[in-house]
DNA sequence: ACCTGAACACCGTTCAAGT
DNA sequence: ACCTGAACACCGTTCAAGT
């Protein structure tokens, strides 16, 4: 049942799972599904705390602590990132920490070992975190499905402002690559939090 | 008709707001609300623009060029969070750059100053926009909101990892200053990014 | 040009009833 | 213990029809 759920949500993204389309799916009426699971928000976290389980655990690399920290950070971030879908689910009942739980804890440990720890190390992973949460929404729609003459294109070519160059302009028209700009971004935040502690090796 | 839907999405959340309880607000049939509108996509959007009309201008600050960026930057936040929910809105069908344009026009502005354009001043821009969004994304749920079981101080309370001093685990439990985080996230972004181009004084 | 009624195809959720 | 039928209160959208 909360297998069929998640392979909807992995297959269709997040709209198609409803609980009566799970129903049908399963040869079942709506409220079947009801009395299993509860109701939508605590099928959600079942379905989240599933695809949490089948995750493999994905190793930090690096040899200084701040090159460990970003390792950390970057496994978060792709592994949201490859499965969009259900992080988009996780999201929406605010449960993305149970999604990623064994992954923050990699990303704390390695805080610790650089000599960030309490609330420096807590305020440390929230802006790791809130950053990747920020690369998804946007890599979420892509630029092509947005409604019409709000693609970038149509929006910054309406603008003339004698302050932009038109090589900004122009690119700025253009998607950018996430990808790299996500992990580089997460360089400068740990850079940012990590650069007051005192470097020292580990292992 | 598209000031009612914004007051509606200002008092009462981006949920509150369907073609039908607009309808009902203006004493008047949904079908209306379509022939006024066209459909749900384009009433957001007009009620983006509507949102993006009524803001005011607002300063940038600082003295070096990436101290302006910043500043800018920071503007976009707190524009951003202090109207949550007509951000969600905006988000919800990927307008967000329609609802905040003359500051990212500002942003992008300092960032030519500070002696970055192109690609790189794109890049820039979007990650600070990225960034903004996450923090939004989890200042959105208040922990209390959340699921049984799922506030951070019972998916942590269950975390027992021998990396993980006692302080730490304490930390992270309880919530973070957003607002002061972000403005510090945001500066580590901007140091990142404005890091390569030479400072010079502007004006 | 502007508005309505009725309909279609969806939602989440509950409750009494069946085996 | 497990499943169903029927119902309630919602959605977005369309289409023919009215004035």
């Amino acid at each position: 049942m909360v297998a069929a759920a998640l392979s909807i949500v992995e297959t269709e993204g997040v709209d198609a799972l409803s609980m009566r389309r799970l129903a049908a799916d399963l040869g079942v009426t709506t409220t079947t599904v009801y009395w299993h699971v509860g109701n939508r928000e605590q099928l959600i976290v079942a379905v989240v705390e599933l695809h949490a389980e089948r995750q493999a655990a994905v190793e930090v690399i690096g040899g200084t602590p701040r090159e460990r920290v970003h390792s950390a950070a970057v496994n978060i971030w792709r592994s949201t990132r490859s499965h969009r879908n259900v992080t988009a689910l996780a999201s929406s009942v605010g449960a993305t920490t149970l999604l990623e739980l064994p992954l923050e804890v990699a990303v704390l440990a390695e805080l610790d070992a650089a000599g960030v720890r309490g609330a420096a190390a807590r305020d440390a992973l929230q802006a790791v975190l809130s950053c990747i949460a920020g690369f998804l929404v946007t890599a979420w729609r892509p630029p092509e499905e947005r409604p019409e003459g709000l693609r970038p294109s149509d929006v910054w070519g309406r603008v003339d402002d004698p302050r932009l160059p038109r090589a900004t302009i122009r690119a700025v028209s253009r998607p950018a690559d996430l990808d790299r700009l996500a992990e580089r971004t997460l360089r400068s935040i740990v850079d940012g939090l990590v650069a007051d502690a005192e470097p020292e090796r580990r292992r």
